[in-house]
This record gives structure tokens, sequence and C-alpha cells, in this order.
DNA sequence: TCCATTCTCTGACTCTAGTCAGATGATTCG
DNA sequence: CGAATCATCTGACTAGAGTCAGAGAATGGA
């Protein structure tokens, strides 16, 4: 790794941290403690307690003790949940709506504030900047993680996969119709499931089907529409063919829809070639394929 | 302001401050409070604790008690200055060195793992980009001040502006040859002079006299070194030239050295034009006018 | 010289942000 | 139906990060 690139992230964290009472939402909530001001942004417009304290990954004792704080001030009332009386579920009252509404337009204030003060191209750079820091920062932490089938995550983005298909195929798309896999096929040593994860949310997936000396079958390859433009699918791609490469699979080979231009040049662009049709899949329009021998 | 950009500057601060694991130092610290840490990256190859407590402003009981516990790891040494027996000097022991050292190397190697999970193309545009944010950010939170010449802040920028001009100017630079201004002159109604803070650090100063219904005359703009490219003194002089708006100065005008080639180019794009001598400063040989007075 | 000021230290607090071990009631599964 | 599991609450702790009010030495200025 370059030492001048690395210089420069920890200048970039310093100046960024260092401007945490400019840039950082927390010091807007001074009369109320940080944990509070979070949770009253988190309920939004009622929530189950159970999804707060996972998403937020809190202790349960405090959780319970923040909203009875939020509560004796009068900003947010909490029920049981009908279907189940275990569950608290918690809403934001009139007072608490202000609250929030009101920590909001700070915060909008604020950031007005810090742009203001430079001059108009400085203030545009400063935009442009911040947003390739933002998109290749969510970027960076994306992990990689062969997941099993039948973990939720993995169930999650099938589905995903189908709706999205489904959505953009003329005639739509079902997981049933066209050539299925058995959750064994996607377990090592038959194949495997690769899921791209942004810290809890599944963001990525795609499939390999291993054939022994074989070229591998890549299939179910999906990023999630909000985590687009990031590189992802790329990298992905790139994933999949080194964990092709670790089983010894001579190439990986893959068919698509025509409806998928994206795909179509990613595929492309990352060296793959048009082959004639390997297979009798309903769905597909073009077949691809990489060698993955170094030449 | 533009709404979208506010709400990018706030998307900026939530991924940010979100990866605060990512980009923190502070986490790296487990086993030591982070005030400990900070001190003692702060203590550096040895500095009078009465420093630290200015520039890290904190309580002086509390900087006690976390340098008696950094004294206690055998991290540091103390020991009261000779030359004022009441101002302790802190001092790195050889393990606090290595402590330092580790805590450096560990901050690297998260600045380099982020890079790496990132393809080439797209870590040079992070790095590129969190540079432009630095940058921008650094202009950003620049404060400009109406400062009495007496002041120890203006007394530095003075002696900086001296310090510059003498390394620049062939055959050197003195504050006490060409035409003197007296500390009278420098307050308002008189004149003034406007000093660009960057948190409690001068990054620049420059200086106005008014004639009355003459055109106020703009001497001892000065740009620290480390600030400089940051547009500063583009901003620095629309400044001066509000204020000398605010005395009802018709115009503004300023004599300089040729060896001030920046200045000049800085002089010309602001919109002043050259002018025949209107003094005769030996050290100058442009001199140069801006109309006040709107078309 | 003496009085005010400066620098540091000590002891006694506070507040935030948690963690941990049960207790209690509701629900679900065999 | 009974046992296990789940969601929440309560009480008892802890650690970090400070704040505040003096006390005691050293120093500087009248």
């Amino acid at each position: 790794m370059d030492e001048t690139m690395v210089a420069q992230v920890r200048r970039f964290n310093r100046v960024v941290t260092q401007q945490a009472g400019v840039l950082n939402d927390r010091y807007l909530a001074r009369d109320r403690p940080v944990g509070e001001s979070r949770l009253l942004w988190e309920i939004g417009d009622g929530r189950d307690v159970r999804s707060l304290r996972t998403e937020l990954d809190l202790d349960s004792g405090y959780v319970s003790r923040l909203l009875r704080s939020l509560e004796a001030a009068g900003l947010v009332t909490t029920e049981r949940s009908a279907a189940d009386r275990r569950v608290t579920l918690a809403r934001l009252t009139e007072a608490g709506r202000a609250e929030r509404d009101l920590l909001d337009e700070r915060s909008n204030a604020l950031a007005a504030e810090l742009l203001q003060t430079l001059p108009d191209r400085q203030r545009e750079r400063l935009v442009a900047a911040m947003a390739d820091v933002e998109r290749l920062l969510t970027a960076a932490i994306v992990r990689f993680a062969v997941t099993d089938p039948d973990d939720p995550v993995a169930q999650h983005c099938l589905r995903a996969y189908a709706a999205e298909l489904d959505a953009r195929f003329d005639g739509g798309f079902s997981l049933d119709r066209g050539i299925r896999a058995d959750p064994a096929d996607l377990r090592l040593p038959n194949g495997l499931l690769l899921i791209a994860m942004l810290h809890a949310t599944p963001v990525g997936c795609g499939v390999l089907l291993f054939h022994g000396a074989e070229p591998a079958h890549l299939k179910r390859m999906w990023v999630a529409e909000p985590a687009r433009g990031l590189g992802l699918g790329r990298r992905l791609l790139a994933e999949l063919e080194r964990r092709a490469a670790e089983q010894h699979a001579p190439a990986v080979r893959l068919e698509t829809n025509a409806a998928l231009t994206e795909a179509i040049a990613l595929y492309r662009s990352a060296g793959y070639t048009e082959v004639p049709a390997f297979n009798d899949e309903p769905y597909a329009h073009h077949w691809f394929e990489k060698s993955l021998l170094r030449q």
C-alpha cells in the first residue's frame, strides 16, 4: 500500500473527526443524552422495540431505561403489540415529533452554515468530494462471505434477485421455471453462494456451481438497487472468479437475458466472451465464458 | 442554500461517523482510556503540561490525573521545569515511545486495510476525494476577526509576515524600513487588522488604513505557509474589501513587490488594475487599485 | 518584602453509557 | 398441557470523561 495514500486517509480522519463539532449531529442534542436523541430519531413513525434493539445493537435493559426517560419527558408513548403481547411498540407523541423535527432542522442549519462560509466554486467542489467519499467509503466496507443457502440472509437475497428479474423480464420470471438449483448444490464442494454485506444488510449475491474439470457455472448474480454504482458488481464478479479458481475450475461460464444490459456490459468488460448456448435455459439470450487459466 | 447540497453534507456525515470504527483512531486504544492515548500522542518528544492543557482544552485536575496514570504505567516521566519551578515537563519513556509508535502503526494498518478492499481505480478516487474534503473542510472552518494590534496573535502574524518577505525579497525586508504603521493606525476608525483563524492558530492577516474619502490602503496581507492553496488569500481579500466598503472607502489600493507573483496574480484576478505609483514605498514595484463603488 | 497571580495537585462530585444477572409475563413447540 | 423460549423490565454495578473547589508551592510586580 502506498504510504502517501495511507497518510492522506489519516489526515482526512484527523480533520474530519476534529471537525466533529461541525459535522456530527451529536452535539445538537445539548439538553439530552445522545442515546435518547438517537432513539428518538430511530423510532420514526412508530416501531417495535425489539427491532430497535437489534438494529442499534443495544442492551435490552438500556433501551428500556432510555424509553422510560423519553416517556417521562412526554416525547414517546409505548404500548404492547396486539399481535404479540410480549413486544412493545414505541410511538412519538406530538411533542416527540416536534423535538425530532427540531433536531433535523438544526442539523440542516449546521450543514448549511458550513457550506455558506465557502465561495461558490469551493462549495461545489466540497459537496462533490463528499459525495465521492461517501460512495467509496460505503463500497470499501462491503464484505463478502460464503453463506449457507438456508440462512435467512441468503433467502432474502435470492428472493430479491427473483423479484428484480420478474420486474425486468418481458413475461416475468420465476425461480421455479427454468433450470433450478437444490440448496445442497449451493454448498461446497458442489457449489457456493457468496453474499456481499454492508454492515448487517445484504447488498448483493452470486452463485457458483462446480462441475469438476468443467467450467464453473455462475448464476443468481444480483446487486441491491441502493448499492448500485459502487462498482460492487465488478468486485462481486472478481470475488466469485477467485473462488472458482480456488476450486480449480478452469473457467467460469454463465447465461444471461437480453434485458440485463448493464450485466452484459460488465461481463464483456471483465473479459468474458460470448459463446454458443451451452444449455437450454429458457430465460437466456446470451451465453458467456471466461478462462481462469493463466495464459 | 441548495437543499441537495445540505442533504449531501448530512449523508456524508452519517456515513463517515458510522464508519467511526474504521476511520477513528480512538478505538485503537483498546486497553487504555482515549484521554490517555491522546495525551501520549500529544506529549510527543516532551512538552510542558501547561501548553498541553491549553491546547487540548482540558481541566488541570483531569490532566494531572491522566499524567499520573500514564506515569504509573511507566510510559511517561514528569519533572519540574528548571526555568519556572511551577510548570511540569512531561516526557515519554522508552516504553511510552514504543506505545506511541504502536498506536501509529495500528492506525496506518487500519487505513491501509480500508484502502486495500477497493480496486485500484476506486482507491485512487477515494484518496483524491478525501484530499479534497480535507482541504475544503479546513478552509470552511477558517474564521475572520478584526483584532487589536497589541494582541499576541496579531504580533505573531505581523512577525510572520515580515519574516516571509525578508526571505523572499532580494536584499531582505524589515518592518522598520519603508512606510511604517503605528499600532493606533490599526484600530478603528483609523484602520483595522483582520486575522484569519483556524481553530486557535492564526493562518492569515491583512491591514486596512482608512483615509476618509480617499481610497483605503491595504497592507500586510499574509497567508501562513501550511494554509496556502485553500483559496484563503482570495477570501481574505474579499473580507477586507467588505470591511473597507463598510467604512465607506470608495476604493482599495495597495502596493506590492515584484517577487510576490501569486499575490499579483490574485489582485489582478480579483479585479484590481495597475495604477501609477501613489506613494514612495521603497519595497514596491507595482501599485494596484480597485473601486468599491457599484457601477 | 509582601501580595496577587500562576501552575499543579487532591478530593469529592456528576453524568453518560453501558453491562450483567435475574424476575416476570406471554408465546410457542412437542 | 407443560417446558422452553422470548421480550421486557428492574436493580446493582462499572468505567470513562469530566467538573469544581480549594490547597500549596513558586513567581512576578509594586
